[in-house]
DNA sequence: TATGAATGAGAATTCATTCAT
DNA sequence: CATGAATGAATTCTCATTCAT
């Protein structure tokens, strides 16, 4: 608190996330219960004992993990609101391929992992997903899809499971990439998933002119 | 020694399937490391110790789970092979109607979360999967893809990418109903969702003579 | 008990020597506590429960193998006595070369280690064997031995010590065998060493003609 | 930061030691299988997690031990290389007595009993005495002996042989302490029977001008 | 007599959490 | 702020022993 080796107070203000980052890593690797603390404090390059000096249990490190990691993912989806503008025909394979992107970095595949993991045994996690990710998320897809369909450049239908078709794929992209790849699975190019799916989607959604005369 | 009271002398035989019933549930509820053994043998009506005459280990059991409950599902895919002389209009929505039918069945979201969540701890456990399930998966639905490539019906594309944009959607659905309902998410209605996804995909997939005119 | 299926109403009569015999082979290598009563029903081919038909605990058998893998001993040692109207000369060698061939039984070694080492746990086990095996056999080297001194034929001194003498190195010969040599010592040669040991204590203990000249 | 309060700040290098005692005399009296953890850490003043924290297992701590057992006995058995000037008749009286009071510290009475009785299921704890202990001691006494021997004090004869009718008598003592007497044997008198022993073993292994005439 | 099945009572080991420094 | 040391509360696994057949 002093004007005093601000090296120190330099590290006072990171730990934090210091020791999410290093949790991150573990729970996505282990699981929550399968967990040690002792080798996130060391991932951390801390004690066991300091991390209760920021964290009170095990579940708040838990939680605090899941929360930081969901705002910055509800910051690329708003980021991806501005180009709402665009037609149909381009907006989707951007959406898509910055899905794609997204999942290429390592990070966010931990987490969501993560929550698919541990989401029984902590349901609140689940519901900061669903609420900071999800929800939003579909949202915006949603409203895409909406305002495509009022310009009649898409199709009708509902707009929540018109945008499951659209992430579903990509979703599916996650999982290989976290889980049967390295079950030995042959890797999968997640850039050419958008762009394939994208092609289907668009061609799939597209107001049909020649049904025009039924 | 008459033909009377098969108390236990029958259920030797019954007493595995029994004990990975109720293994799959504790798992599944809760994740490998949670789950404790003491659960699912009062699950099972029986006492801790006596899960050690049928399973080595936690572990075993585990793998046991896995296994047991990967085969039936490969069935049901089989299944689905006897369609494939149907035109590709056809077999789309009936495929994944079949599919959301899959997923309704509580205890197959069961062990997918099961694997996802425990697939880093436990990589046979994502192999058994991924030879058992998704491969075979994969295998058919790119099958029948080409086929209707090779007849005109479909567009050109990879067939391992065209795949995964047909299931990734219901892959989506499995993990709304198991993660995003239970925490608070609106429920989702899986045969529409099936239904909606085959006609983007139907039409998104269809080699395209529209095109032509436009 | 009827004069019918002879084959199993011998079987039945040599059950309990079958045991003991498969129990002392565990017990011997394995310790009285790391010993398993599965092993030895294995061992003695019966079921685990079937032992419970013979002995009532596992404690009861550990009992039953001691004192009846006394018996035998002690016989050996009555045979000794045989040979007491033999000169001094002649019974050391004889006699050290007896309990040599006994040793060479594996058999008995295995309970000599057995007896050591559970005689805290089990004291009852230290007292049958002293009195079935040590008393008896210190007191017959002990009249061996005040014989030859009351014949002139052996210096003076305390009986027992002098029986331990004689044993001493024999004991020395068993532990050798059982114990170091499994460790990678160079063999013994027991006949050798009872030979060898005979030279030495016959000289030893001869009454000292020699000294008088000095 | 002061220097006072050195509750467990010091204690941190004795525990080790503190603990080993402990276990020393819980595996002495119950043998390895059934000695408690529980227990040794109760006897150590700790709980049983503690023990944990300077031993990775039961096994280990059996392991360090024994070990550090067989090292003093080493420094002792060193200590007998200095008498090795002395003429044949002093020395082995000398080299028996100082067995005897060795073995008159009932802390190795301990250790013996333990790796006699667990030497079949810890393989390497008999190697480490026989290298440790065995192995230099009758290095030792068979160098007395041989250069007696060459000296024209002692009767010709394998070495080894004549060490272990050295030693063997002692090693009796051991065990008659540590079994016999508990037993309600009568109890003995070791440096009695350390002199005696040395007179026969003397006389019986000195150079025998006496038989040069025949 | 014999046994497959079942279990209760431990025992080792792990780990989140707490102190004293 | 930081930590080494310590522990209580689990949890898996083992095994002697029982029981119904």
């Amino acid at each position: 608190m002093s004007q005093s080796s601000p090296r120190w107070r330099r590290r006072k203000t990171d730990r934090p996330a210091e020791i999410t980052a290093a949790a991150l890593a573990v729970f996505a690797e282990r699981g929550f219960a399968a967990a040690r603390l002792e080798d996130i404090a060391a991932r951390a390059g801390l004690s066991k004992a300091a991390l209760y000096l920021y964290f009170e249990t095990k579940t708040d490190l838990f939680r605090a993990v899941a929360q930081e990691r969901a705002r910055p993912n509800l910051d690329a989806i708003q980021a991806m609101v501005a180009e709402t503008d665009m037609p149909f025909d381009a907006i989707v394979p951007a959406v898509l391929a910055r899905l794609a992107t997204l999942i290429e970095r390592a990070e966010l595949r931990g987490v969501i992992k993560m929550v698919i993991g541990e989401s029984r045994n902590f349901p609140e996690l689940a519901e900061v997903w669903r609420e900071a990710v999800v929800t939003p998320a579909l949202a915006i897809l949603g409203g895409i899809i909406s305002r495509a369909q009022a310009r009649g450049e898409a199709r009708p239908g509902e707009a929540r499971l018109l945008a499951m078709s659209l992430i579903g794929p990509m979703m599916m992209g996650v999982l290989w990439r976290e889980i049967i790849e390295p079950a030995g699975g042959d890797p999968i190019d997640l850039q050419a998933l958008a762009a394939e799916h994208a092609r289907t989607v668009l061609a799939g959604m597209r107001a049909q002119p020649v049904e025009r005369e039924s």
